[in-house]
DNA sequence: TTGTAAGCGTTATCAC
DNA sequence: GTGATAACGCTTACAA
């Protein structure tokens, strides 16, 4: 029925454990023997059963993503990404998207490395820096790259981009347009990457010689909904901000939802800025200016990080971001 | 090291075999057995390792979710649908998403079926009904769940909607808003929904004695940028329709983007409508009138079919769908 | 450079 | 009801 190494040893003429060695690029195999291998496996169409190397090996050739993340466009580049670096590598990524309040996520964890042995798993924020998870994994010792992580950055290899600099960047540029009541609607409290951003923000103003403002700065949690009532909240403000700066793209299309509701023309009267955390971008609206980062690049990275020799230091890897403006940013009539 | 079978037999004072009964709720374990058996597991913390499941038995406990769909929203709901469903089983889900144009499709799933010996797959379309797939399944003997297939419906079990009456009764409701000039944009050629949507539109018009006009039916591919430029063509003509009637959300977004980019007031002289597919309708501006499906729900159901009873009949689970009017759909003065 | 034998952790088969 | 024992398909020692 099924095509075993057997079967393909017996094509080749060769012994069990030398088609094994072809399979897994050992060396010390004649090159001759070595291609007659590859014919039989060829030609029988034999394909390794996951299940045995994990069961025989110390490799299931199987890795997890922990995805619990609020933007399904997020996730879905990060799959693909961390799905192409894999295939190169005869690699099985196992998606694991959770839901955001799962009160049984560091079981579930557990759970999957207990029960897959899969060779390692790549996180995203904010699981990233749950301290139950990183111990759970330090202590079965097994392999991670995490996405974005905040805290302690020497724990495992990890890919980012710099969120303050690139929030930085875009509060520069909106007081470049004349703003001088920019609003920040902030991520989610759980995630590392709102702190960072309101960082940048905040260095920015104080650059610029403009007080922080409590009132233009409001908490968010990185989805739409909090988006659009962040920006109800700011546009009842006595005086309302002339740009709104949402941490996210999902946000800043709730904020674009409710300036349109209300009847306030963006760019004329309002500007809005946002991450694009997740393609959605294109979903929008213009105008919307944009912080892009290569989402999907960013998984192609943490999967080639998971997959790099096991003696390698924990690598960090930098991505690039850029400011996209989209249409006319406007410029304002400051109020 | 690892907590295995052996350790738990040990720790009960049973037999190996008896507690892989337990496991695999087996009939002809007795009560105070059982009961031992499981406070062992509970107490050690034991995962039987899939790995060794799937090479001694029949099943592995995982299944695949094979998608390739232009819509991370539609991933996303599906996945969590599936996984739902499957949580509740002890299953996993394997998440497969595929480029849309990759020209190894076949070859993957053949990979993936044989390495991976999962118990079952769910397809999403177009891959539902190529049939180079549904041979190799059938040849495989792998059991499969299709979501929304066309063509040879007895092939498997199933989960859709009746795209063809809902779109019936969008066209239906934009009649009776008085246009009369409704314009409709296709879904992706490859997509059984697409026709089955063109054809609730005509069947409507043609009720209302309203001849097809094809200046009125632009090719999409179900994505945003394909209903932005069907827009375009449209709002080109001589004379233009009143109301655009997308295929998908994604789509929809475009419509919008395009009415908005040419200064065109939705819903006042434009009425924009579209299929929710992907739960997108959120992040999108009102007024968007939409198909409403529930993805999520349909994952779910495909997840429960597949776990079904070996010896069930293949069942066709049909789910209802919404027509959600946001905001206003606007009276037009048609033109 | 190649082959032999002993597992890996579970389920299937067949006894008891 | 319960328990030995042989698979399952592969990798890891260790020999040759």
């Amino acid at each position: 029925m099924r095509v075993t190494i057997k079967d393909v040893s017996r094509e080749a003429g060769v012994s069990i454990k030398t088609v094994s060695r072809v399979l897994n690029n050992e060396r010390y195999v004649g090159a001759a023997t070595r291609e007659r291998v590859q014919a039989a496996v060829a030609l029988l169409n034999f394909r390794p059963s996951v299940a045995a190397r994990a069961l025989a090996g110390k490799r299931s050739f199987q890795i997890a993503l922990i995805c619990d993340n609020p933007s399904p466009y997020f996730v879905y580049e990060m799959q693909s990404g961390i799905r192409d670096r894999c295939a190169k590598e005869g690699v099985r990524m196992i998606a694991q998207p959770y839901d955001r309040d799962s009160a049984t996520l560091i079981e579930d964890i557990e759970n999957l490395v207990d029960a897959t042995s899969v060779d390692g798993l790549i996180l995203t924020p904010p699981v990233t820096d749950y301290d139950a998870v990183l111990d759970l994994l330090a202590r079965r010792g097994v392999r991670f790259v995490r996405v974005s992580p905040g805290g302690d950055v020497a724990l495992s290899a990890s890919t980012f981009i710099d969120n303050e600099a690139a929030a930085r960047l875009m509060t520069e540029h909106l007081l470049a347009l004349g703003h001088r009541r920019i609003a920040l609607v902030r991520g989610h409290p759980d995630y590392v990457t709102s702190a960072q951003r309101f960082d940048g923000y905040a260095a920015a103003l104080a650059a610029a010689g403009i007080a922080l403002d409590d009132d233009l700065v409001r908490e968010g949690r990185y989805d739409f909904a909090s988006g659009s009532a962040a920006a109800d909240a700011l546009l009842d403000l006595p005086i309302p901000p002339s740009a709104i700066f949402a941490s996210s793209d999902d946000m800043a299309a709730g904020v674009l939802a409710t300036a349109h509701r209300r009847g306030i023309k963006v760019p004329e009267q309002l500007s809005v800025a946002g991450f694009d955390d997740s393609a959605l971008a294109s979903v929008v609206w213009p105008p919307l200016t944009t912080i892009r980062q290569p989402t999907r690049a960013m998984g192609y990275a943490a999967a080639d990080l998971l997959l790099a020799a096991a003696d390698m230091p924990p690598e960090r890897r930098e991505l690039p971001y850029e400011l996209v403006v989209r249409g006319s940013t406007g410029l304002i009539s400051p109020r």
